[in-house]
DNA sequence: TTCGGTATTGATATGTTATAACATATCTAC
DNA sequence: GTAGATATGTTATAACATATCAATACCGAA
């Protein structure tokens, strides 16, 4: 994959990766991966935005399947809750995650207002500043939402 | 005001002033603090938590006014655009902003997952590093949201 | 292999958060 | 006082999320 998903990139070998490495960590750890949970991945893995819980159930019902919505939240929570997608909050829907290989991790997302594409980007140096500056303060960080929002390369230049 | 929320402070005069501050720059901005939205203030003022707008509603409604839905939701909606409110992203709630007199500003919140507090921090230094990343890649930053979850230091103690 | 516990799925209902749409009232400027 | 803009009242509905319980699939141990 490029530098980020803002560039243009190898769509279908990003997401053939991402699926290799859920397959992996899922055999690896025990986890089940299962023909729902991997649908649900593969379709968030279909474009670089954030799907809502209710978009996954319309695909799913488009392919036949009467899903209702515990299908696609229950989906979702395994997919968060083991790292293979992320809950942007902002836009109360959900995204592959980019970075599946790294486990656990403290994302930050770039949102486009305009297109509402989606980027994660990996290891923000400034996290760990905050993380820091609130344990100054007393507080312990278990985990964080960061959220930018506003125009992305290419809507820049559409719109400048 | 003491450093943080999450410390004793003098929670009548941190009251007092944010609505002597408030009334202060919608004068000068010529901004119209109607009385319902000094009530949803002072609302949520109240304490140093982040309240949803169906809470807000509950209050209005306890106090006689029979109020729908989008009366705190326009409330809200000015309290935020103008700076005065916060909303919190991951609780789907508002808080008073605990620094109206720096105008706009990128705030980030530490929410504890135990009490529910909510405090706001300054400007971390660190997401000024975060928005520099970004313009690294292309992204023009407008609105962040940066919010930490976990242990204020009063839980912590309590449950170490 | 069969049993029994656990995890997952199916299905219905309901809870929670937010906005659309349109009428009315209030304020401000002329 | 009238006109235009801003704010409020009111009803309905959209959008997002969870509770509950029954049925089935999976998996390891007897
Ligand atoms: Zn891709
Ligand atoms: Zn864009
Ligand atoms: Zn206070
Ligand atoms: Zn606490």
């Amino acid at each position: 994959m490029s530098q980020n998903q803002f560039h243009d990139h190898d769509h279908q070998g990003c997401i053939a990766s991402a699926l290799a490495t859920a397959e992996a960590r899922c055999a690896a750890e025990g986890l089940r991966l299962t023909a729902q949970r991997k649908r649900v991945l593969e379709i968030l893995l279909e474009e670089h935005r954030a799907l809502g819980a209710y978009d996954i159930l319309a695909r799913l019902s488009a392919e036949g399947q009467n899903a209702q919505p515990p299908v696609a939240y229950r989906a979702l929570d395994f997919l968060v809750s083991h790292g293979f997608a992320h809950r942007i909050e902002r836009l109360n829907a959900y995204i592959a995650c980019t970075l599946p290989n790294e486990g656990a991790h403290m994302p930050a997302f770039m949102i486009c207002r305009n297109c509402d594409m989606v980027a994660e980007t990996g290891r923000p140096e400034a996290e760990l500043g905050l993380v820091s500056e609130a344990k100054n303060l007393g507080f312990a960080v278990e985990r964080s939402s960061v959220e930018l929002e506003g125009l992305c390369p290419a809507c820049r230049e559409a719109r400048p």
